[in-house]
DNA sequence: CTTTTTAATGAATGATCATTCAATAAACGA
DNA sequence: TCGTTTATTGAATGATCATTCATTAAAAAG
């Protein structure tokens, strides 16, 4: 019983989460929100208790929408290496003129909020070990098929997610296609066997 | 003629540059940076006219300092391959324990202002270029060494930016030493010549 | 010593912010 | 239709913020 919810959640959570995603969560004021979320303050505050537990909801759904799509690319390839080009091929279309133009929602917020916010911080690291999770399963697929050098093991994991971080923090400047696909080229021939260059 | 200035202004600056670094442009109050500085309000706007004025003085010091003294780092070494791993293997000191707790200072103000600020976004620029330009440097000589692939071009200095880009994004995550060292260590064997492995 | 100039002090100011709440509206059960 | 419950509205609230300024202090010039 009751007068029955007007908005629909995901799609506030959707305005709110591109605001904080082009603004970052201290530069955006909460009449802003209203704005992007087409919401009262009051509704707001009923639904999501503080601009806090707003940002968190905006995170997951950010996790659950845009970085779960990206990650799908990876294992949805018909070979390991090709999963993950596709992942840095959309990476790059997408930082160029595409939703990624302010960078990752969670590399952003990771640099604003760090381990202030416990957890916040357990957000990012559970984010990270997906990504890594996800880059070791296709390295050792790459592995097994021959593409990636027999040495490629989890440090070679770490090391894309780092790369993906530094892309990240690339997309807020503007980058070059060329520019890009020459950093993925270099770090993918690092990995490669020979004759898969 | 007139009273002396009393305070020292790159001891003023050092105080206010590791609140910044640590917390970020809009999450520090004026009255943290009174504090960090030990100096009045008064005197902080007197000399440096603003808030963000004083930002873009303490960015400056930085470069200047902590990011002029790591990159001296890549030119002084006694080979080109070895600056760079001299670099990295000091950036990870600091992350692990040291100064890079939090980052590097200007690849968070990167994330924070992205060019949202033209000021800021050329000084960013010209940071970027210049570990770039560096990074060039290096592998140009590694090359005549014989230490890097031959094909390591400006590919591979854009690509190690973006490495260290990411490593800045994962310092504010408590990474351990190990995982560090092994994503550089792949880094570096996928530039260079199977011997230098 | 007096005057002039500039620095330091810290309370005051006004803007902006997140948050609340009284009033109103809609939905449902009886 | 009436009563209860929950949603929506948007102005009000109080905290916090960057910034200012009248006052006091120190230094140098004459």
């Amino acid at each position: 019983m009751g007068r029955t919810r007007e908005f629909d959640t995901d799609a506030a959570l959707d305005g709110a989460l591109r605001t904080f995603w082009r603004h970052g969560y201290e530069a955006t004021p909460m009449q802003d929100l209203c704005s992007a979320m087409a919401l009262n303050p009051g509704s707001i505050y009923a639904a999501f208790g503080s601009k806090r537990g707003l940002f968190v909801e905006a995170l997951k759904r950010y996790a659950d929408t845009v970085s779960a799509e990206a990650m799908q690319r990876i294992n949805s390839a018909p070979s390991g290496l090709g999963g993950i080009r596709s992942y840095f091929s959309h990476l790059i279309d997408a930082m160029v003129d595409g939703d990624r133009r302010f960078g990752c929602l969670i590399t952003n917020s990771l640099i604003e909020f760090a381990r202030n916010d416990p957890e916040l911080a357990g957000m990012f690291d559970l984010h990270l070990a997906r990504l890594e999770t996800t880059f070791a399963a296709a390295l050792a697929r790459a592995r097994a098929e021959g593409q990636v050098r027999p040495d490629a093991g989890p440090a070679a994991a770490h090391f894309l997610v780092t790369l993906v971080q530094g892309m990240n923090v690339l997309a807020k400047t503007n980058p070059d296609r060329h520019t890009l696909q020459g950093i993925v080229d270099t770090a993918v021939a690092g990995l490669a066997t020979q004759g898969a260059r």
